[in-house]
DNA sequence: GTAGGGTTAG
């Protein structure tokens, strides 16, 4: 059937702005179907040039190819069309390939082709290429086109090469560069990416007018460097910020630590209108995810539900992590079902999720599922299934999962996956192979390996393999306190004191500062934290009431204070009473006096938890009839009726 | 043609 489309005198006109606003594939088919008729599709034609452009605004690059091979001998223009459409879809070989096919005919590229074609070789690291494209662009003068000159300056910006992009920024004559504030911004941008915030700042002063890119890329760089206040301030001082500005905030506090800071900062764009996009909305999934702020994550999960984000890429993936993080592993994996594209990232984190919830099958059982559905493997996914073997025990399963990823997958291991077997090893008090895997690695292992073997070594109290642990650990990194805490505590608990406190000394004499631990807690979106030993809190007295009374009923159903805990926190070992001052433990008396029967209680802590608490742990969830999920720095415990999903292995 | 995002060992 023909479709009845009107076609008032000025039909060509009229069929370019049909097909610049079509919204369907289908629609923009019928149209070419009807431009075929009208014998009004040839290669010099601009309806051909605009389906071509329109197929790609629909997201069709297949069509859009199609429609180009059509033509035997394309105009500049089609080549042009082609070349855009392909380098916006980041298939940029394909997009460098046809504009060699350009090069290498008649046509020679133009202002329209050139761009895309630096953006192509800029994303594909290709170099030399670069050069080569720099070269031929001069060569015709295009060098000096304003596109063309912003393309090549972004293009030595993303292939790391500041200084040719400085160099081109600078022969730019002043007249060309003074109307051309995107030109600044690629150069400022490219400087605050190397680090130079300081060169970056002083051409932001001088530049004849700013935009909120140019105030973005600053407040990144500042970000980048960890220079929070510096950031903080510059964009508290923001003339006007968009959702970029929001998002980098949100994002960059978060990767810095801040993460209660992160999700104020959300709130705040929120509040002030600014609508969220997914990229934000994934930013502020993972600074809840990274505190463990349930109630946080389900608020910004309920505005992308209500803003009509669809829980794919980012978003999902971040979803799914933050309930993951957040101790609710089977809504990560509800969200996880139900969601219709998942990459490889997707599947690490479920994967990772299930890892440190302790269900080692469903994390393996998630891998093969992967696998099914020829998501290919990477470096990152087999960390995570080999975490999940490492927080169960899986010992040969794990091994055999290395080797696989080495043979099968010829996957080289970085030394995160060394780290990672030698845990699995040493976990499982193995340490003769931990120390003999070491032995035989082609690369020399760094301070976080040592401090894995001595980790294990502690666990399972191996005071000579601990000391040369230590000793290594501390030679890669002297100004680590967890080293000489470890080896503090190490010849504590085997009753050697005089190098216990020779160890002790010498950490003083360095000013080495030991980092606090602390627990979080979230009670009806307010959030507590408590450190060790900590009476700050306002109800400290009732929180130190119900702990004394916690560990008196406890005692009656058999808990033992663990005294080698004691030594744990070395600055505390003076005082009598320090195991009840383990931050964990505040943070259950508070949650005991502060919620209701039968509330799940969900704490986070900073470091590992000791045996002590996590006996006593378990202890109260039978009295107080509570589930408990506790969350340390590796993994999560969730203790029910007494026991503890971990199965007293971590 | 510029700025921002989801996973990752101890």
């Amino acid at each position: 059937m023909t479709p009845t489309l009107p076609l008032p005198p000025n039909r060509e006109a009229h069929l370019i702005s049909l097909i610049q606003s079509t919204q369907s594939l289908h629609h923009l088919k019928q149209i070419h179907g009807l431009v075929l008729r009208l014998h009004l599709f040839f290669s010099g034609s601009p309806i051909a040039t605009q389906l071509i452009s329109s197929s790609s605004r629909l997201r069709s690059i297949p069509f859009a190819l199609s429609l180009f091979r059509l033509f035997p001998s394309p105009s500049p223009f089609l080549f042009d069309a082609i070349i855009r459409a392909l380098s916006d879809h980041s298939l940029f070989d394909s997009s460098l390939s046809h504009f060699a096919l350009m090069f290498n005919s008649s046509l020679r590229p133009g202002r329209l082709a050139f761009p895309f074609a630096l953006k192509s070789a800029a994303f594909t690291s290709r170099t030399a290429l670069a050069f080569s494209l720099h070269a031929a662009a001069a060569k015709v003068a295009l060098d000096l086109d304003f596109f063309v000159r912003t393309s090549l300056v972004d293009m030595y910006v993303k292939l790391d090469l500041v200084v040719c992009a400085i160099k081109v920024f600078d022969e730019t004559p002043e007249w060309h560069r003074a109307g051309n504030v995107l030109l600044w911004n690629v150069v400022i941008n490219g400087l605050c990416r190397s680090g130079d915030v300081e060169r970056a700042r002083e051409l932001f002063d001088v530049m004849p007018e700013r935009s909120v890119a140019s105030w973005n890329s600053l407040v990144q760089g500042l970000l980048k460097r960890g220079d929070l206040d510096a950031a903080v301030e510059l964009f508290e001082g923001m003339p006007e910020r968009n959702v970029v500005s929001w998002t980098t905030m949100v994002a960059g506090l978060s990767r810095n630590g801040d993460n209660q800071r992160a999700v104020w900062m959300f709130d705040r764009m929120l509040e002030g209108g600014v609508r969220a996009n997914e990229f934000t909305v994934a930013s502020a999934l993972s600074a809840c995810s990274r505190m463990g702020a349930l109630e946080s994550g389900v608020r910004v999960h309920e505005y992308a539900l209500g803003n009509g984000f669809r829980a794919d890429g980012a978003v999902g993936t971040a979803l799914v992590d933050m309930y993951s993080k957040c101790g609710k592993i089977e809504r990560a994996s509800e969200v996880f079902d139900q969601m219709e594209q998942r990459d490889v990232l997707t599947w690490t984190t479920i994967i990772m999720g299930w890892a440190i919830h302790g269900h080692w099958r469903r994390a393996l059982q998630c891998f093969e599922d992967m696998r099914c559905a020829c998501v290919k493997p990477d470096d990152g996914v087999f960390l995570a299934v080999l975490m999940a073997c490492t927080h169960s025990g899986k010992v040969e399963k794990g091994v055999e999962l290395f080797d696989s990823m080495r043979f099968d997958y010829k996957i080289e291991p970085t030394m995160k996956h060394y780290t990672c077997m030698v845990d699995l090893f040493g976990r499982a008090g193995r340490l003769e192979e931990a120390l003999e895997f070491m032995k035989a690695m082609p690369v020399e292992p760094d301070f976080v390996l040592w401090g894995a073997l001595f980790s294990a070594c502690r666990a399972h109290k191996n005071v000579k393999m601990a000391e040369l642990a230590a000793e290594n650990f501390l030679r890669l990194k002297p100004s680590h306190s967890g080293g000489y805490v470890f080896l503090s505590n190490m010849y504590s608990s085997a009753k050697r004191w005089d190098e216990a406190e020779k160890v002790r000394t010498t950490m003083k004499d360095q000013s080495v500062e030991k980092s606090p631990g602390w627990s979080y807690i979230e009670v009806r979106g307010q959030t507590h934290r408590f450190l060790a030993g900590d009476q700050s809190h306002p109800r400290s007295n009732e929180i130190h009431n119900r702990l004394e009374e916690l560990v008196l009923r406890a005692k009656e159903q058999g808990y033992e204070p663990d005294i080698d805990c004691v030594l744990h926190d070395i600055e505390e070992e003076d005082k009598e009473d320090s195991l009840e001052c383990h931050s964990e433990k505040l943070a259950l008396a508070f949650a005991l006096i502060s919620t209701v029967d039968r509330e799940e209680i969900r704490i986070v802590k900073n470091l590992r938890v000791c045996v002590d608490c996590h006996s006593l742990m378990k202890v109260a969830s039978s009295i107080y009839g509570r589930e408990i999920i506790l969350r340390d720095n590796k993994r999560f415990h969730h203790f029910k009726t007494g026991v503890c999903s971990c199965g007293d292995y971590w």
